[in-house]
DNA sequence: CATGAATGAGATTTCATTCAT
DNA sequence: TATGAATGAAATCTCATTCAT
């Protein structure tokens, strides 16, 4: 409320900045003054864009939820099979996370975040919850196409590959790698005993 | 190994007084005087006992690690099959973390902690690798028993359930529940066609 | 050079609390609460000034080297023979001395703060080096104007008067006055036998 | 009072400790801790043998100013002219200097100490009238034996001396040497027409 | 003589926030 | 829009000192 000024340009550098110190150091290490000198600002000045830090924050959550998890849905193929289209999924989202680091830790840094703070919280969530939609209905239909096996629970097994998707998220450097050997063992447990099953990545 | 002190009871009270702490607001939220006002005594005497407030953190992540990590893997009857071993484990282990939600929120914390701070990741490191190497001897195992597919990639199925626990360790409130739907699916994939294949959950 | 500020009012106005301060109870004893106080500020402005205590303790040596040294080698009547220009060098010394002590209890403090910290301690060195490529004209000139006895080793001249004055600026209430006797004993010393050994102080 | 234990072995290894920690780092760095744990003991124990810190520091400057102004004076070999001796006693005191900084650096430091506190200075002050009745006496003898100056006024010239040695004490590193040139002038300056102001150092 | 434990009284520094200009 | 100046509220850390054992 009365936060966006009107074209916003300022507001804009100011969310990568912060963006950027998130994704190194972590939100506590976030100060105002840092982010402000970064476009050349002072740290007064920044409270003109964004009275709180806090709002700050739910910015950069805005923006960095947004790239992380809509986007990426949003742009398979929908012409491949829906086996085809959880593989593109995941490697696309394990490739992106090794290409933009950055996105990642703002989202593990948010997640930590949304314990606590509820409006946070309400932004992550729904992000989630469709995410386990797309899932769920990606597994239906790659059953009906026979390409899954046809005893999956749905609903367990896109739980099962969230969290799964959370661990590597938010595992950092300490987790596994979401590398071929283990997505190829992902796609061999779920294939039916034709199409994944029977060998290739 | 950590700092001080024979007895070190007021060490262990402080530990667990920053445990709560961290457990519900966060090591960000950490002030050494509210722990030590926990325990009863002054702030300046924390500083006898920990000299450093890194210390104290470091105290307080040991004792989570041991307890998550450590213990749970110790108990494991070792009369059971590699199958019905690995299913005691991971129920325990959701078990666990919903009996003692802050014990797993510390270890969000610290996981988080690890990215930035050496010292903090040395102890969480080597707790991961011991995970890893215990769940690809169970899997080996129940392979050699014949309760697990033979086309398993030992390696990469552990990673698989590492970023399993990892997701449900650090996903919080947001991550799927470590339910018995999903822990019988789990069951299920790995299941060669003779044991868990064939039925209960 | 210092640190902030166009107008810095305020700066000054701190720096001159600050030597007060210092000169009547040293360095070891300057709060920064203290300091703001006596301007009228928080100590958390303070900060504002002066992001580091040594960097105000900078500032006042700065001005007190000033003063101390800088100031009294300009002002001298160039009109005046060698040996009378040393004369009132040193009488303008011990005059101003007596006047603003707390001008030397600085200068003392800084001498000893000097050991330690390179900062402060290239500050100084300066200071003392002009001083001594300015006794040596002096004595060469006085010698070449057959005031100063010809035998007189200039440097070795010079570096007994600078002990002279660092005996006098340090020794501070143990150190015997820089008085007239003493003055007038050191004009016989250096003395030809034709100028100073004459005569009066 | 009540303060010295019965032989005391800890008190004077304590005071050992605390001189070289003056030395280094000057008065304002000495810390009970670590003088305490310099000699084995904690820094609570250290209380019992000096109460309070300040009798520690007083017990330094005891040692420190017997060893620098008691000892030299005593040991000039009393059969010398007392051009020599004096002489001698200045050359030994550069060199004493030179061979054991620690001890100047203390000196150095409670000079400092001398202006605020009381009991300190009255420690300090007798040292230095002594120092200066010596030297009268000294010039004195030197003029009736022919090797001074006779217009040399005792009383200044005196002050002029310990002016000179105040200020190689007190200046440090910034001070210029009390080399042999400097000595040789002061030879110089102070000789009679006859003996030092014929020439050799 | 010595120690472990505790304490009081600070000291410096950090930082988001406010506000007049 | 932006800034300089100030502030409040903390937070961590230091250190001499005390005292029961």
């Amino acid at each position: 409320m009365a936060t966006r000024g009107r074209h916003g340009e300022r507001r804009e550098q100011l969310v990568t900045a912060a963006m950027a110190v998130i994704a190194q150091r972590g939100v506590g290490a976030l100060r105002t003054r840092e982010v402000a000198a970064a476009v050349g600002i002072t740290h007064a000045s920044l409270h003109y864009h964004f009275p709180n830090k806090i709002d700050l924050i739910r910015a950069v959550l805005e923006r960095a939820l947004h790239k992380q998890i809509v986007l990426p849905m949003v742009h398979v193929d929908e012409k491949l099979s829906a086996a085809e289209r959880l593989r593109v999924l995941l490697v696309g989202l394990a490739r992106q996370m090794r290409r933009e680091p950055g996105n990642v830790a703002v989202l593990k840094e948010l997640h930590q975040f949304a314990d606590r703070d509820d409006a946070v919280r309400a932004l992550l969530e729904p992000g989630i919850r469709r995410w386990r939609e797309f899932l769920v209905t990606l597994i239906k239909q790659g059953q009906a196409e026979g390409d899954f096996r046809p005893d999956l629970d749905p609903s367990a097994t896109a739980s099962l590959l969230i969290l799964v998707t959370l661990g590597t998220r938010l595992g950092g450097s300490l987790a596994p790698d979401l590398d071929s050997a283990v997505l190829g063992q992902i796609a061999r447990l779920l294939g039916a005993d034709t199409a994944w099953n029977r060998g290739e990545t």
